[in-house]
DNA sequence: TGCTCAATAATGCCCTGGACAAATTTCTGC
DNA sequence: GCAGAAATTTGTCCAGGGCATTATTGAGCA
C-alpha cells in the first residue's frame, strides 16, 4: 500500500514543516503534541493532519504566540486565531485586485496570473507596483495561506510567476554605474527571497546600483562580498519565520566586522517583531521606508 | 573577542556544509573527524579550517567517494582528489571564455559579468546559450569551488546574475498557450534552482508552456499541481549533492501517483550517480536530451 | 494604578551513547 | 569470472538529560 506518501517520518516532518527533529521530539515529550504513530521500527511516522497543525502552529509562531498555547488547541480554533491574527479582512481598500488575482492563483490559471502582474507592473510602473500592489497580494495570499485556502503548490506558482514578473521588470532598466551601490542578501537559513526582489525593484529605479547574492550568505561573505564590491549599504532580509535570535546576533557581528562607512539595512516580515534596536543598523519595517533610507544613506 | 564570527557551532556547520547535526556528531564518534573544541558549556565549536575540509569531503561524497576513505586524508590530498574527480582541466575546448567569465567572477566586476551574460545570450540564442555555454561554466565554476579558489559570494553572484540573465530571455519569449505542458520544480531539501531555470530556457523556445513551481514542492503538491495543470510532464531536477535514496523514493511514489499518461522527467547532475533505473521516469542525464525527450513524449 | 526588577516558567537547542536498516564491499564456491 | 552470502560501512533514528535564553508573573514601590 502506497501510505508513505501519507505517512511521513520524522525528517520530512522536519524539511515541510521547518520545525526541527529535536523540536518536534521535545513537544512530543513535554506536551504530547504531535503523537505521530509508530512503524514496525518503533520510528515516528506523522499522519497528515498532525503535519498540517504543526504548520498552522508554526505560522502562528512566527507571528510572536507561544508553543504551549497553541499545542491543544483543535485546528479549527487554530485557525480562528489565525483569522484574528491576520487581521480583519479589509474589504474595502482593494479587494477586487486581491480577490481577481487570488482566483486565478487557484484556478491554477498560469498564462492568466502572468498576464495579470505584466499587465499591472505596465499600468503601475515598477515602484507603485511593488509599493501598491505586490504588498497587498502577499498580504491576502498569506492569510489565505494561513487560513488554508491556499495549497502550497498554489503559492508556489503565485511566488514563481511574480519573481519572474519583477526580475524582467528590473533588468529592463539599464544598470547603472550609480550611487550609492546596495548588497542585497539573506542570513543562511532564510530561503526566502522575493523581498530582495521587492527591495530591488524600488531601489532600481531611484539610480542606486544593486548587487544581489540572492539567498542564504554566510556572515563573512557578506562581509567580503561588501568590501570586495565596496558597496555602501548592505541590505539583509527576514521573513516572518527567521529566528528573532539569530538575525539580531547575525546583524551585531555584521555590525562590528564592516566599517562604519558602510549602512546596514534590515527588513522583512521579522523586522516588526524585534523589540530592542540594534545600534548601527537601520530597521526598514515598511518598504516605502526603504525608498527614504536611501535619500538619507 | 569577536570569535563567533570564526567558530562555528553545529547548526551553523549544518547549514554551511549541508551535512546533518547527527552526521557530524556520529563522524566525529567513529572517525575523529571533525574534532570540534568545546566551548564552556562543553558545546562544539568547529574551525573555519574543519569546516573547509567538511565541505570538500561533502562535495567528493557527492560524486559517489565514501566518507571512511577521505576523513583522514589531509586537505591537500583531498583537493588533488577533487582535482582528479573533475577531469583533466579541459584548456582547448573553451578556455578562453571560461577564463575571461570566471576572471569577473573574481574580479567583483558585477556589471560586466551581466552585460558578458547578456551579450553572449543574445549572440547565441537562448538555448544554445545554455547548451554550450552556461554548462561549460558551470562546470568550470564547480570545479574552481571545489578546488576553493572561488568565494562562496563569489558564486552567489554567478549564480544570481545569471539565473537574472535567463529569466528575462525565457520571459521574452511570448507565453504560447502551446504543447506539451510541463511541470519544473525540485523535491523538498533541493534548492538549486538553476537547473529548472536551464530546462525552461530549452523547451520554452521549442513552443512547450513551462510552469515552474520554483524549488522545494512537497511531493503530493507536486501531484496536485499537475493534476490541476493538466500537464503532461512532471520535470524535477536534482543537483549532485541531493541524497540517492530520497530522490528515488520520491521518484518512485510520484510515479505510483501520477497518472501513467503524464510522463516523468528526473535531471541533474545527480542523475549521473543513480544505477538503477527507474520505470516510468525518464533520466535526463545530458541537458541537450531535454529537447529530444520532448519530441518523443 | 502603573512601573521596574527579580523570581519562575517556558522553550529551544545541545549532548551522550545505543540501535538498526540499507547500501556497499568483500568473500566464497562454482 | 561471476552470483550470492557474509561482513562492513554508513546514515538516521531514539531516549532522556542538561543548560542558556527568553517570556511571563509577581512583589515592592512611587
Amino acid at each position: 500500500m502506497d501510505r508513505s506518501i501519507v505517512l511521513l517520518n520524522i525528517s520530512a516532518v522536519e524539511r515541510e514543516t521547518g520545525l526541527s527533529k529535536d523540536v518536534l521530539r521535545v513537544w512530543e515529550r513535554r506536551y504530547g503534541f504531535p503523537k505521530p504513530g509508530r512503524d514496525d521500527n518503533t520510528e515516528r511516522q506523522y499522519s497528515p493532519e498532525q503535519v498540517a497543525k504543526l504548520r498552522v502552529i508554526k505560522r502562528l509562531m512566527d507571528t510572536g504566540m507561544r508553543p504551549g498555547k497553541l499545542m491543544h488547541q483543535p485546528l479549527a480554533e487554530l485557525n480562528m486565531l489565525a483569522d484574528t491574527r491576520a487581521g480583519p479582512r479589509r474589504e474595502a481598500t482593494a479587494p477586487v485586485l486581491e480577490r481577481d488575482v487570488l482566483a486565478l492563483v487557484r484556478g491554477h490559471n498560469a498564462p492568466a496570473l502572468q498576464h495579470a502582474f505584466a499587465h499591472l507592473l505596465m499600468r503601475q510602473g515598477l515602484q507603485r507596483f511593488v509599493l501598491e500592489t505586490v504588498a497587498t497580494l502577499n498580504r491576502a495570499v498569506g492569510e489565505a495561506w494561513m487560513r488554508g485556502e491556499l495549497q502550497v503548490f498554489e503559492e508556489h506558482l503565485y511566488t514563481e510567476l511574480l519573481q519572474a514578473a519583477l526580475r524582467s521588470a528590473i533588468n529592463a532598466f539599464p544598470r547603472l554605474s550609480g550611487t550609492p551601490t546596495v548588497l542585497l542578501t539573506t542570513f543562511p537559513g532564510e530561503q526566502h527571497g522575493l523581498g530582495l526582489l521587492m527591495v530591488e525593484a524600488l531601489l532600481v529605479p531611484e539610480g542606486a546600483q544593486c548587487i544581489s547574492l540572492g539567498t542564504q550568505t554566510p556572515l563573512d561573505d557578506i562581509v567580503r562580498a561588501a568590501l570586495a564590491h565596496k558597496v555602501h549599504i548592505v541590505a539583509v532580509s527576514f521573513s516572518a519565520a527567521f529566528a528573532l535570535r539569530q538575525a539580531g546576533d547575525g546583524l551585531s557581528e555584521l555590525r562590528r566586522h564592516l566599517p562604519a562607512s558602510i549602512h546596514i539595512w534590515a527588513g522583512g516580515e521579522m523586522t516588526r517583531r524585534l523589540r530592542k534596536s540594534l545600534p548601527g543598523v537601520r530597521l526598514i519595517t515598511d518598504l516605502s521606508a526603504a525608498i527614504g533610507a536611501l535619500r538619507i544613506d
